[in-house]
DNA sequence: GTTTAAATTAAACGATTGTTTAATTTTGCC
DNA sequence: GGCAAAATTAAACAATCGTTTAATTTAAAC
């Protein structure tokens, strides 16, 4: 689906919005101010609200499984694949955060799951190819396999969650200047300590 | 504060509902019904819908930070209190998954923020609990130091709310019978799991 | 320049929102 | 039984919600 280039930015402020104050706490009106419209124009291009965050959350996971799986195809070991595999994740639940709090409410939200068996998908791929490569690190003796394969993923999407979520905490107890230096740390330390207690989980 | 039985209802009720729905998503008319009052009761009874959502949050909070403390009391290793740690915090947010989940979203939305300074300072006081216990284990040469000490509670929340939030993901993917079969996940191998996690991030 | 379709607007729609009112019923106390 | 306070009710309040209408402006095509 193509966009014009009102149609994106009502997409933008939408992502924004939703994100801050959640569906139900946006109105069309909050959206068509803030992208400088008339709240008329948002049904006349995406009919409706349930369709606006139709269109916004396919809009934005459409792009969502694919690099990760290159790591499978790589020349490197399976130590590494991991190390990439994180590293990859968490730049992409940064890059998209926007949507995936407003994913992570919407599919919690009982009155709106429409959108469950799209994600479960994606999941399910993103599962497959870090099982592939965890058995990869068990035949080279590498890994031990007292572990739940679940969990690995679980343990990055949430802890990378419950930090963004509780931003304003960890910047106060992190002594982090400003949001600059929070995405410095999500991006570099985090990223490095979590990928060291994924690989603590599994190694020999 | 004390409740009478109607007051209590209501709180019941609305826990419920905004936990499954949100608070903007959901309507007193719609509590009005669960609990089978007349609308007008929420105002009489809490003031308005606000203060009902305060009243909810400080109701349900204010027993949360005690049972850790009792901990570093007991004459235990440093190990064993992690692992008491972690269990307990897992019983504790099995316990009020609810009230966790509301507060998980209204934290992070902008609307309405008034509750952070009473988390904060919850948050604040498990950490120094964590800190001291972590501090005896370094003392015995029983843990190195080369983890940030915020992460752990963060991965503990955080895992336990993504596994949460998307309950029927992991049902399916567990192959688990039922919503018992699946509480029976979380408080047994769910709780050894991530305990062993957040061991091998600390031991020597 | 005329025509036609697309874009944009202000206004209005009925439904629902949180809250208040004023009347009525229930309760506890003497 | 009478009385005052508390509890409960139906109804109404103004505000806001998502959506539609019908009129107007803009843009593109010929």
């Amino acid at each position: 689906m193509e966009y014009n280039s009102k149609q994106n930015e009502i997409l933008n402020v939408t992502e924004k919005l939703f994100a801050e104050k959640g569906y139900d706490g946006t109105s069309i009106r909050d959206i068509a101010k803030a992208a400088d419209i008339n709240v008329a124009m948002v049904s006349y291009y995406f009919g409706s609200k349930e369709k606006l965050l139709d269109a916004l959350i396919i809009n934005r996971v459409s792009c969502f499984g694919m690099l990760l799986e290159t790591i499978q195809i790589e020349a490197i070991s399976p130590v590494e694949k991991i190390k990439k595999y994180v590293a990859l994740y968490i730049d992409r639940l940064y890059e998209n955060k926007e949507v995936y709090q407003i994913i992570n409410f919407e599919v919690v939200n009982q009155k709106r799951t429409s959108h469950y068996p799209a994600f479960s998908e994606i999941k399910r791929k993103n599962l497959k190819l870090l099982e592939s490569i965890l058995i990869e690190g068990e035949n080279l003796n590498l890994f031990h396999r007292n572990y739940n394969v679940l969990l690995i993923p679980a343990i990055v999407i949430g802890t990378f969650s419950q930090i963004q979520n509780n931003k304003k905490f960890y910047i106060e107890m992190l002594h982090l200047e400003d949001d600059i230096a929070f995405e410095n740390y999500i991006l570099n330390d985090f990223k490095k300590e979590i990928t060291n207690t994924v690989l603590a989980m599994i190694i020999k």
